[in-house]
DNA sequence: TTGAAAGCGTTACCAA
DNA sequence: TTGGTAACGCTTTCAA
């Protein structure tokens, strides 16, 4: 910049101005700088250009999401930019494997950076570490699963009620043996959608069935071996819940396995871009990932914007999609 | 800062010396330190740091792909992030959805960041606006598209040999009426697979016939109405192509529409989690996506580090994946 | 082992 | 309309 403005023949003052697009400089001047500017290749340091304003703004934002490369986090991560972009505010993406580690980890990086908010799918169980950043001002909107120990908005879905509407499907459907395949218990949503599995399958009279329950699965191919598993057990479930998108990717491998696609009844939680053309097509409970991530944004610039009000948890009902596989009656 | 040392009753070089864990300070001011740390709730400020180091370095990496929401991209942006976790290194990532003044913007806006890196999947046809970017010592890799006017590294996949392997594999099922779903020709990749398939028509002995070509299709939509149309003529394809994934998912929505799912052939480019899933199983030419990921992490951390070698531009093979949908016979 | 002063690239404030 | 000076939050000399 000192040398722009020495080939310029004007203060730095100036060259600033003009970088800027500040009115009150004459066109003359104007185009001497932006002559010099690019017969430099003058490039205007935006961190310290930010530094210096002072109002230690970044013009970022993080987005920690549980795997940039599931179609779940990557469609917010859309949404997000989308609402990002109008206000040329980057965003830094990063994914954490439901490591409670590498969150705390990568919020520190963030909030080193001074990202202007964070969009945070959590992989911790308890929250409080993140109460200083809060009071001192920074935007945090939990998307997914609520905040625990602390007070910020949330994005989520109603997951019981989601669990609900499967079995409930399942059950108008005939089906009495009806098994899940689950994450880990540790993870809010896994959790809470059990939950609603065995209340569900309670309300209806069916006692809770230890060979109706695959848990802990964090892959499609856990979820391959732990359906495989009730499956050949000595009483199989005619359908079965899954309750993650990957975990219904994995059943529909396990029925394929063992020929019984089309025979057992599937539903899944959770729309994916193919579930229209898998075989046999995949109803499910789905999340409307696109009015997820309007309302997070929403709310993220909200506040950045200022907006101090008392923290906001928005609750979104799913929406049973019926394609063919949780139609499917028991013992055909 | 100047609060902490206040409190800690120490300079202010002291506490930059315990926030970057320098040696040379005695443990029992290194406990004021920090105490007055938590106490004030300090957060050690990264930019200005980088700013005063005067290295010019962020700790960050750009990532411009065509969507961050489909599998491809997704997929690449994990694979960078994966090698750039152990350096600390944050990803800025953002979507050019082909829009080539989108992506023109967020270079700048990238550059003004100070990112240490690029990784670009170009949305622009020519490539000279980055020289002077690149003379200045930013290091920029291209992915699964080759730069034109500019040279610098490059990661793509063998597209004319993808689309032989995938003609030719229909060939050998007896085909002779192969049809091609393609993007924009204006799309390096989209025009290179093009012209694969051409040329492996011609070499066949197969005079070119336009009611078997379907192009400037955008969306997985266009493709169901483009492959609609050439289904509903006078004499349809018992083949079909689908150049990118994205349309191959149009493709097995219209095969299935039209009655004709596991009777037209179909050979998509690029694979993608559900393939084998589908119905039926599609047959894709693949490319490795993370073999991809790992060639540009490989080289655009080497850049960062320091090799200043010639730019080299690696183009990977893709593998044909054989799962049922382009093993069909003409005429069953 | 600790500190004072200077400066990274920029902009705010005030003066010319 | 333009320019000097100080300062943003930090680290680098160099001296104590």
């Amino acid at each position: 910049m000192r040398e722009v403005a020495a080939l310029a023949g004007v203060s730095l003052k100036t060259v600033s101005r003009v970088v800027n697009r500040e009115p009150g400089v004459s066109p003359d001047v104007v185009a001497r700088v932006e002559r010099a500017v690019s017969q430099l290749g003058y490039r205007h340091n935006l961190a310290a250009s930010n530094l210096r304003r002072g109002h230690g703004k970044s013009a970022m934002v993080g987005a920690l999401l549980q795997d940039v490369s599931n179609s779940f986090s990557s469609s917010l991560l859309r949404s997000l930019e989308d609402a990002a972009r109008d206000r040329d505010v980057a965003i830094v993406a990063s994914s954490l494997d439901e490591e409670p580690e590498r969150e705390r980890a990568l919020v520190e990086g963030l909030v080193r950076r001074r990202v202007d908010g964070l969009l945070l799918m959590p992989a911790t169980q308890r929250h409080d570490y993140l109460a200083e950043d809060l009071r001192s001002g920074l935007p945090i909107v939990f998307v997914d699963r609520r905040p625990n120990g602390v007070d910020t908005d949330s994005v989520t879905v109603d997951n019981a009620l989601g669990a609900r509407m499967a079995v409930e499907h399942l059950l108008a459907h005939g089906h009495r043996r009806i098994a899940i395949l689950g994450d880990l218990p540790t993870i809010q949503t896994a959790q809470t959608r059990h939950d609603g599995y065995l209340a569900t399958m309670r309300d209806a009279g069916l006692p809770r069935d230890p060979s109706l329950e695959a848990l802990s699965l964090r892959s499609p191919d856990d979820a391959v071996a732990g359906l495989v598993r009730l499956l050949d057990g000595p009483n199989p479930p005619t359908a079965v819940f899954a309750a993650r998108n990957s975990l219904a990717i994995g059943a529909i491998r396990a029925l394929h396995q063992r020929g019984v696609a089309g025979q057992v009844a599937l539903v899944g939680f959770d729309d994916f871009p193919l579930a229209d053309i898998v075989d046999p097509p995949l109803t499910v409970v789905k999340q409307n990932v696109a009015m997820i991530g309007f309302e997070v944004a929403k709310r993220l610039f909200g506040r950045i914007d200022g907006d101090t009000s008392a923290p906001q948890h928005v609750v979104l009902a799913p929406e049973l999609v019926v394609r063919g596989s949780g139609e499917i009656r028991p013992g055909v």
